[in-house]
DNA sequence: TAGCGATGTTGATCTGAATCAAGGTTGCGT
DNA sequence: ACGCAACCTTGATTCAGATCAACATCGCTA
């Protein structure tokens, strides 16, 4: 496993690998460089918590690079995975003292922080940063009732088939767009994190990841590299309306 | 039925009802002022849909009073609802042209309207807007967020226990706090209203609520008005961490 | 005041996913 | 190279909630 303080760290904003996509997006040079002056990075390692539910919270900040996971827990252990945070998207709530809900590192993870107080103070004074996190927060705000759908009324295969397909169309979204031939992507999550993130069982994720590949909807070599030969067949077997594949 | 016409609407920004808890709350008066000359009022009827899934959406606006939905459905007819709108609450979004749900009117209600263009001139001249609907939306993540825990992981039990709870805060809420002895509401929701929120069947819903009422967590009069004797009772069956009851 | 449609309840049966259980793989530390 | 721990797969059985079905209640209109 990789020291996570051996991995690339951007020094400047101008080189950072989340630039147009992060809370930071739609700032101006000189905002990008206030911004520059309180940020600081933080690395984890896979396994690692972040931030307990409850816990307080003095920062906020984006996910530069690896992968957390957002879950809420019952007193009786049962869990439920509310968000799944990748580069760009943006950890804590300004304005909020304590953390909501668990927050882990998933894989190695670089997260860009802000302390809370400094952020809050410069969001007040630059429009574009509130903006841009509107903007960000309207998404997943759609991608969370995106998922009440999934959970509340989908199968359990069409359940799995769903989080592939966005996984799938998010790994295509970050690398190089429109490359031709099947899709390829490693599984970011544990069946027990799938099955977490779907509100089914492990044993039940295991079961319909096995039928997907014995119905030829997946190609699986090793337990977490995934190749879809036909990505409206996938997207057949979750149940969403098809098309809408490709935008422009 | 009431003729949604001559429901009260207020003339003035000042008189309204919903003045401190909606998108305008922290508008100055001056502030006010504006949006009091490019707002409109609308009334739909029980029933009436609002706008559809998909459909161009050309206004934005504030539930004044009754309650709407928002459901996302499925090719087949499987329906999810993703958002129960109450008054205060915000529908539409700046800088999308269609709707990405469907929209329904559950009781006679009243919106307080802008259209979209103006709105969103004034939003990104007034930071007071865009603040307060940043804060509103990550609200809404929250409970959305809460939601998907409710869908994956509670039981039938639960769930009902879960969303009862949460219309007997909320109409708390709304009402004078503090008030003494048990809760009592009406349930805004039909059986099948309810089991759509919940991802269950209309079966499972009347079967649980009828068991819930034999076991004295609520008494029912008629189809529609709970009373609930004991609020720490009923967030237990719910399998919340109870205690929160009392907030100042 | 009879009839009808929307809404709600309850019972019988079925079924998809959970649970219980037994291995199989893989990778790491020693 | 061995042994252990995480992770994954597959099978047998159970069970919560879906489905299918019948009937009850209420409000409205003719």
């Amino acid at each position: 496993m990789l020291d996570p303080e051996t991995q690339a760290i951007p020094r400047e904003c101008g080189d950072c690998p989340i630039r147009h996509r992060a809370v930071c997006a739609r700032c101006e040079a000189d905002e990008l460089e206030l911004l520059d002056q309180i940020k600081y990075y933080r690395s984890f390692e896979a396994g690692q918590t972040v931030v307990w539910a409850g816990d307080k919270m003095d920062f906020v900040g984006s996910v530069v690079s690896g992968i957390a996971t957002l879950t809420q827990t019952m007193e009786d252990g049962r869990t439920q995975m509310v968000g799944l945070l990748l580069p760009s998207d943006f950890v804590g709530r300004p304005g909020r003292q304590t953390a909501a809900y668990d927050v882990v590192a998933t894989s190695d993870m670089v997260m860009c922080c802000f302390r809370k107080q400094p952020f809050e103070d410069m969001m007040s004074r630059t429009p574009h940063i509130a903006q841009r996190l509107l903007e960000m927060t309207l998404d997943e705000l759609d991608a969370a009732r995106e998922w009440m759908l999934v959970l509340g009324r989908k199968t359990a295969r069409e359940k799995i088939a769903s989080l592939l397909s966005i996984i799938a169309r998010r790994d295509a979204a970050l690398n190089v767009a429109g490359r031709r031939g099947p899709m390829v992507f490693i599984l970011p999550l544990t069946r027990e994190a799938m099955a977490d993130y779907l509100g089914l069982t492990l044993e039940t994720v295991s079961r319909q990841i096995s039928a997907l590949k014995r119905d030829g909807v997946i190609v699986l070599e090793g337990k977490r590299h995934v190749t879809v030969p036909d990505f409206n067949r996938l997207l057949d077997e979750a149940g969403d309306d098809s098309d809408g594949g490709m935008l422009a």
